[in-house]
DNA sequence: GGGGGAAGGACCA
DNA sequence: TTCCTGGTCCTTCCCCC
């Protein structure tokens, strides 16, 4: 077959961008009229010149693949045609020729609704669409070119006098559900492909037809105004296995000579076709087929073409046969498939594309034949899982069996437009979009560990970017946190020019296991976050089984954020949903808002569990400071320790450094001293203090006299690193002395390498985890020696038990022994922030002094992990097993449930009340702020840390 | 060398 | 002036084990 794509590069056009006129209703056209129109409107955009680059990409793959079949020896050739010639016998062996598959196509669906609601549109050549983009065009429109995909404004220089209606998808949605309450008559398990095609297994009504009365096999003919019959069907005999062809009347909605009424079988119905009222079917395959059009069209008023054959493949060339309006059926024998298949132009194949029939072309294959023909060549040049579809293709083979329920693999939104290159829009957007994609996310109740964020700038040149996380995301702010980032990190790449986009998508992958499939649970921070974009949104913090995965790492220079950011957006980011949250505080036009403890526990726990998947290369655990992945040079992450830049693009009001954005993501980051280290600072820029002579910092909330902003973010790292208020720096010669702390942080980390070198050598032993200890002693707390192997977990956050326990290192005997009784703060968690309680009891909160612990938890009287059977902390129930795995998945079922139970509790906290106590710490340290945080928590305990 | 993630692209409706 | 959207699958490259 001719194609666009085979001949026209010498043409003076782009074959990609030629006509594609392998669709109904645009035969015999005046392809070279229409590919000059066409190639004059286009030329010179960028879009041409995507297109360029790319049809260049094509001819070079191809020069690639001719390079390499010139190489091709004799023998290698007589090699590969013996495996074919074998593989053949043996998919010839066990081809299954018993199912009757049909494949039903509506006629130009959009157009025909719009018709059929427009009756003035019947006669004139009418696309669907815009002009940006068409999605169906009726055959009126296609006589002069126009056809689905094309541009609007090229579809009119084609054909002035086109009419383009917009869409109405949910008008199309409504008769798609029409039709498919049809199609479930014949094949309750039919598979739809999209709003207007299915496929259908009607084997088994089949079976069940041959033996139906004819009542049921009688359909009555709706009648028009005038009393005339509406239906074009046309009724048939069944005539053996020999092929049949019927080319019906057309769409009495698209086609003026529509030959409704005067259609003369319907006086003389073969069966019974009784007085032109009712028409009966016949029993056979082509029958059945003609009645589901039939009572499609009777329904809508619209027509549906069909093709019926053997397996999928053939019965959707089959319904293209005859469209408009029309059916073929193949015969079920291997002859009749194998004549079928001869003279089959390869593009008609669903599968084979433009590029895939260049390709084909440049070897000489047109059409199925030849790939027949050439199989040992093709299994030579392609990879085994093309010349294996290949191979198929040639012998009329497809998938006999109609899947259904498949999985989905992934989830997207994405949204083309008009140039944008401003930062506060492309992030508002990608939150929008996050928001979106959430939703439709919580609508399956889905959540994947893959956010891929895709752009497409204004060259047409599409880039993906994409991050895998240890755990399952859903939540609009989960996304974003991902999804910012990675954005962020284009910006950076092509800055200081503006990243100029015209489209922006997400995407989430690598869906859960169907176990995990099961409603989300909601999280407390979901909870708290009431009144949000998606307070209703499940958190999916909830990971029961312990992560055992491959943490990747970053893809070279252009992922310098090995882990984006899973620290939760506040509430009141309605004015600026991109606005990041930092430290604690957000800052903008929003005014001041808390950012609670768990979120960014909940950070540190994700980064946790991303280090015991994947330690970091020198073997060292980071506690201190938040780690970007491995030091190496090759993945080291850029220094985003941004000064503040000023965006002419945006208003001193609302403009934010990017180094903001990221400043939540480290939160716990204290050292600012080491600055090899591949880390990000946590600095905050705050331009709408730009030009005072002071800056307020939004941790102390106390004025730092420096304009400096160098300087003043080092006084807001200082601040979120938890130092004690006496060492707070409000001056720019003061910020030297934090520097103490940070030979502190060094100390800690030494004793944390050290116990790890001597874990390696075997040396170490239970309960003498010296991270444990740095923890403890750094808290002042004590380690009870029977605590058992925990992984220097200390614990004390209530709310988080949704995260297993396994996957933050914490087994039952550490359960059992552990002071605090309960749940574990991951090793990230910030010494600093525990250390003002200075508790040496370990049985009492370190954030709540005097008080019990909000953990109710209780503990286990009496165990011994020799024992068989466990007993449950949290039931008291003992528990059938000596398997640990089982018995955590219990305590994580357990604690599951307590959570929901105290859910229940934090319904009736009083925020108000809490909301003028917190207004009442400022002034404070940012380490009361976070104790007042958590008084959110425990508040419903009675022991709220602040009353203390 | 195999497995798996990332990125890009082909293809479809 | 103006060229979609949402999904799946495949290929290639690269890193790690």
């Amino acid at each position: 077959m001719e194609t666009g794509g085979t001949s026209s590069s010498g043409e003076g056009f782009l074959s990609r961008m030629a006509l594609n006129d392998n669709k109904a209703g645009m035969e015999g056209l005046d392809r070279d009229k229409i590919n000059k129109i066409i190639m004059k409107s286009s030329k010179g955009s960028r879009f041409y010149e995507n297109e360029m680059k790319k049809e260049q990409q094509v001819n070079q793959r191809i020069e690639r693949m001719m390079l390499q079949k010139s190489h091709i020896t004799e023998q290698q050739l007589s090699k590969a045609q013996t495996q074919v010639e074998k593989m053949t016998f043996d998919l010839d062996r066990v081809r299954d020729l018993s199912r009757v598959i049909v494949h039903v196509d509506m006629d130009a669906f959009y157009a025909a609704v719009e018709t059929r609601d427009c009756p003035d549109l019947k006669d004139k050549p009418m696309a669907v669409g815009s002009m940006s983009m068409l999605t169906t065009s009726n055959y009126h429109a296609r006589k002069f070119g126009v056809r689905a995909a094309m541009p609007g404004f090229i579809a009119k220089k084609l054909c002035p006098n086109l009419v383009i209606v917009p869409t109405n998808f949910d008008k199309y949605r409504e008769v798609s559900a029409e039709i498919r309450e049809i199609f479930a008559d014949y094949d309750p398990h039919f598979l739809p492909m999209s709003l207007d095609e299915a496929y259908l297994d009607i084997s088994e009504h089949l079976e069940q037809r041959r033996g139906w009365p004819e009542v049921l096999r009688t359909h009555r003919l709706r009648t028009n105004d005038t009393g005339t019959a509406t239906s074009v069907s046309v009724l048939v005999e069944e005539q053996g296995d020999g092929l049949q062809e019927t080319v019906e009347g057309l769409s009495p909605v698209l086609f003026e000579d529509s030959p409704s009424s005067s259609c003369p079988f319907l006086q003389d119905a073969p069966g019974g076709g009784a007085g032109g009222d009712v028409v009966v079917f016949g029993t056979c395959a082509e029958e059945a087929v003609r009645e589901m059009r039939f009572r499609i069209e009777q329904k809508t008023s619209l027509t549906a073409s069909a093709g019926i054959a053997p397996n999928m493949m053939l019965a959707k060339v089959c319904s293209d046969k005859n469209k408009p309006n029309g059916q073929y059926r193949l015969p079920s024998n291997r002859q009749a498939v194998m004549v079928f298949i001869q003279d089959l132009p390869v593009r008609k194949v669903s599968g084979i594309g433009k590029v895939t029939e260049k390709m084909l072309g440049a070897l000489g294959i047109t059409s199925c034949v030849h790939l027949g023909q050439e199989m040992a060549l093709l299994a030579l040049l392609f990879s085994e899982t093309s010349w294996h579809h290949f191979l198929d293709i040639s012998l009329g083979l497809g998938s006999t069996h109609i899947e259904r329920d498949g999985e989905r693999k992934s989830m997207s939104t994405e949204r083309t437009f008009g140039e944008m290159s401003a930062l506060e829009e492309q992030f508002s957007l990608c939150r929008q979009l996050c928001q979106d994609l959430a939703q439709d996310l919580q609508k399956e109740a889905l959540k994947g560990k893959t956010v891929t964020l895709k752009l497409k700038n204004v060259n047409f040149e599409v880039k993906t970017r994409a991050w895998t996380l240890p755990c399952a995301v859903a939540t609009t702010d989960e996304l974003f946190a991902v999804a910012k980032d990675l954005l962020k990190t284009e910006i950076d790449n092509v800055s200081p020019q503006p990243l100029r986009l015209r489209l922006m998508g997400v995407r989430v992958s690598s869906f859960v296991s169907v176990d995990d499939k099961k409603p989300l649970q909601k999280s407390i921070v979901g909870f708290l976050q009431q009144g949000g974009a998606d307070s209703s949104s499940p958190s999916q913090i909830s990971s029961h089984k312990p992560v055992k995965e491959h943490q990747p790492k970053p893809p070279g220079q252009t992922q310098p954020f090995p882990c984006p950011s899973l620290v939760q957006q506040s509430q009141g980011q309605e004015d600026h949903p991109w606005v990041p949250s930092w430290g604690g505080v957000e800052v903008g036009r929003t005014g001041e808002q808390q950012q609670s403890f768990f979120q960014r526990a909940r950070a540190q726990r994700l980064r946790l569990q991303a280090e015991r998947e994947d330690p970091p290369e020198d073997g060292k655990w980071n506690v201190l400071e938040t780690r970007l992945g491995p030091a190496s040079s090759a993945t080291k992450p850029k220094q985003t320790q941004t000064p503040v830049q000023k965006n002419p693009n945006t208003s001193a009001e609302t403009h934010f450094s990017m180094s903001a954005l990221t400043a939540s993501d480290n939160m716990t980051h204290a050292s600012t001293a080491n600055s090899t280290e591949a880390h990000v600072s946590t600095s905050l820029c705050w331009s709408t203090e730009l030009g005072t002579d002071s800056l307020t910092c939004p941790v102390c909330f106390r004025e730092v006299h420096t304009t400096d902003l160098t300087v003043f973010n080092r006084h807001v790292d200082q601040c979120l690193s938890g130092l004690p208020m006496e060492h707070n720096i409000h001056t720019d010669t003061e910020l030297e002395i934090g520097s103490s702390v940070c030979e502190e942080e060094v100390e800690i980390e030494k004793e944390i390498a050290e116990g790890e070198r001597r874990r390696e050598e075997g040396v170490m032993k239970k309960g003498r985890d010296p991270l444990s200890r740095c923890m403890l002693d750094s808290l002042g707390l004590r380690l009870d020696s029977s605590a058992g192997d925990h992984k220097g977990l200390l614990l004390y956050e209530t709310s988080t038990t949704n995260i297993s326990l396994n996957a933050v290192g914490l087994n039952p005997v550490c359960l059992n022994t552990c002071p605090n009784g309960g749940v574990a703060i991951p090793r990230g968690t910030d010494p600093n922030i525990l250390k003002g309680s200075s508790q040496s009891d370990p049985r009492v909160c370190p954030l709540s002094p005097g008080r019990p612990r909000p953990m109710t938890t209780p503990k286990v009287e009496s165990h011994d992990a020799r024992e068989p059977a466990l007993t449950c902390p949290v039931c008291q129930v003992t528990q059938d097993t000596d398997n640990l795995t089982l018995f955590n998945q219990h305590v994580d079922l357990c604690l599951n449930q307590e959570v929901l139970h105290e859910l229940e509790g934090l319904a009736s906290v009083d925020r108000t009340t809490h909301d003028e106590k917190l207004a009442a710490h400022k002034g404070q340290c940012f380490r009361d702020v976070l104790f007042n945080d958590l008084s959110h928590i425990t508040c419903h305990y009675g022991a709220s840390c602040a009353d203390r």
